[in-house]
DNA sequence: GGCCATATTGATCAATTGATCAAACAATTA
DNA sequence: TAATTGTTTGATCAATTGATCAATATGGCC
C-alpha cells in the first residue's frame, strides 16, 4: 500500500535534488548511529535517542534503513571492517618482525584514536549476540580483508618460526604474541572509560596517555621477543 | 497494602522455615542472574529470562530483589569486587617485582577462568551507562579493597622507580607497565568469543590456549622489563 | 486443626519502544 | 501550473517488558 518504499535500494540514492544542503539525512542518520551503537551496545540504543542524534525523526530511520536490526547490522560490520583494516598493515610482504610491530602498533591506534569505542562495541556485541560473531565469521571469511588477514597471519608466523630458529627471538607461539600485540595495542580503548577515570584522578589525560603509549609499546614488545 | 513486601530488607532473611531445601531460592536467582546480566548486559538482559534460568516466577524476583535495577546493579557490584579481588595479590608488601608478575598472573587466570565473562561484562557496563562507573569509583574510594590496591600501587610504584635506577629495568612508567599487565591478562577474556571462533577455526581450544598463556606471559612481561 | 508469616504464582497493568501509515512537504519535470 | 516522485512528519499501533497485586500455597507453631 505504501507507494514510497526504498527502504532496500535507498542506499544507492545520492546527492541528486539538493546539490548543496546542510548533510546528506542518510549520512547524518547513519553518523547518528555509529554514535549511539557504539556507546549504549545494540540492546542499549533506542531509535529515539538516534533519532535526536541526527535531528531528525523518527520515522525517517525506517525510511531510511528498514529496521532497528538492519540499521543495527549495518553498523557493526562496519565498524568491524574498520578494526580489520586497521589491521591491514600486517600485509607489508617485505618488512621485518620489528617494522611490522612499529607499524602495527602506530597504524592501530592513530586509526582507533578518533573513534575509540569501536574495539568495546565489537567485544561486547560478540559476547552478548553469538549470532553475531557467526555471522561476522562467515562473513569475513569471504571479504578481501580477510584475505589479507590469512596470508598477513601465514607470513607472520613463518617470520616468528625463522627468528626462534635462528636464535634471534625467544620461543613464543605465533599465536600468543599476536594476542600479545594485540591485548596490548587494544586494552587501553577497551578499558577507556575505566582508565580515563582512574587517569583524572591522577590528574592525568588519556590522550596523552596514548600518545606515551604510542612510543613506548613498540620497545616493550620487541624487548620482550629478544632471545 | 501489600502485607508481605519485605523487598528493601529481604536480603538479611535468612534459612529458618526450611533448613534444607533443593536450594535457596534467593541464590537460584542470583546465580541465574549472573549468567544472564554477564552475557547480555545490563540493558539486554530480560527479567523472563533470568526467571525461566532460575526456574522461579518471575513476579517472585522482585519479592526478593524489588527492582531489575536494584538487582543489575548488585551482581554488577558483585563482579568489580570478584575482579578487584583478583588483584590483591599486589598487596603482597616482601614480593619481589618478578614474584608480583608471576603471582599476579597465576592468580587473576585461576580466579576470572570459571567466570570469564565478567571482564567484558564490567568493562562494557562501564562504557554504556557512565553512571554505573561514577558510582563504582564513589563506592570504590571508601572499600577496603580499594586501600589495599592503593598501598599496592604505591609500593609497585616504588619497585618500578627503584629498578629503574639501579639499571636492572628499562626506563617505563609504572603506569604503562600496570597497564600492559593488565592488558596481557585480561584481554584474552574479553575478547574470548572471538578468540574461541579463531582459535576454533584452527582446531585448536580457548582453554588450552591459557593455559598455555599461564606460563608463557611472566615470562614475556619480564623479559620486556630487562635494561 | 487453626493461625500466622513467609513464599510463590497467574493475571494484569502501565510504560517503553520499534514499527507503520496516511498526510503534508519539497523539488523536479512536463 | 499541474503532476509526479521522493522526503519528512505526527499520530498511532502492537509487541515487549518491567512491575504490581490479589490469590494461593507452604511450613512452623500454639
Amino acid at each position: 500500500m505504501n507507494s514510497s518504499n526504498p527502504v532496500s535500494r535507498v542506499t544507492s540514492r545520492r546527492r541528486s535534488s539538493p546539490p548543496e544542503r546542510d548533510l546528506d539525512t542518510e549520512s547524518k542518520i547513519l553518523q547518528a548511529a555509529r554514535v549511539v551503537f557504539t556507546r549504549r551496545g545494540t540492546s542499549g540504543a533506542r531509535m529515539q535517542e538516534i533519532a535526536a542524534e541526527a535531528g531528525v525523526n523518527q520515522a525517517l530511520i525506517h525510511y531510511y534503513f528498514g529496521s532497528k536490526e538492519q540499521l543495527a547490522e549495518r553498523i557493526f560490520f562496519e565498524a568491524a571492517g574498520k578494526l580489520l583494516q586497521a589491521m591491514s598493515v600486517f600485509a607489508n610482504p617485505t618488512a621485518t618482525l620489528r617494522e611490522l610491530v612499529e607499524q602495527f602498533v602506530a597504524a592501530y591506534i592513530d586509526t582507533i584514536r578518533h573513534t575509540p569505542f569501536i574495539p568495546g562495541y565489537i567485544l561486547a556485541e560478540t559476547t552478548q549476540s553469538p549470532e553475531r560473531l557467526d555471522a561476522l565469521m562467515q562473513r569475513a571469511l569471504g571479504a578481501a580483508p580477510a584475505q589479507i588477514a590469512m596470508r598477513a597471519r601465514v607470513r607472520i608466523e613463518q617470520l616468528i618460526v625463522a627468528h626462534v630458529a635462528d636464535g634471534t627471538m625467544r620461543p613464543l607461539t605465533p599465536r600468543q604474541l599476536l594476542v600479545n600485540v594485540m591485548a596490548l595495542v587494544a586494552f587501553p580503548f577497551v578499558a577507556r572509560p575505566i582508565l580515563s577515570a582512574v587517569l583524572a584522578a591522577d590528574g592525568a589525560d588519556f590522550d596523552d596517555f596514548i600518545d606515551e603509549r604510542k612510543h613506548e609499546l613498540p620497545g616493550f614488545i620487541l624487548n620482550a621477543l629478544r632471545p
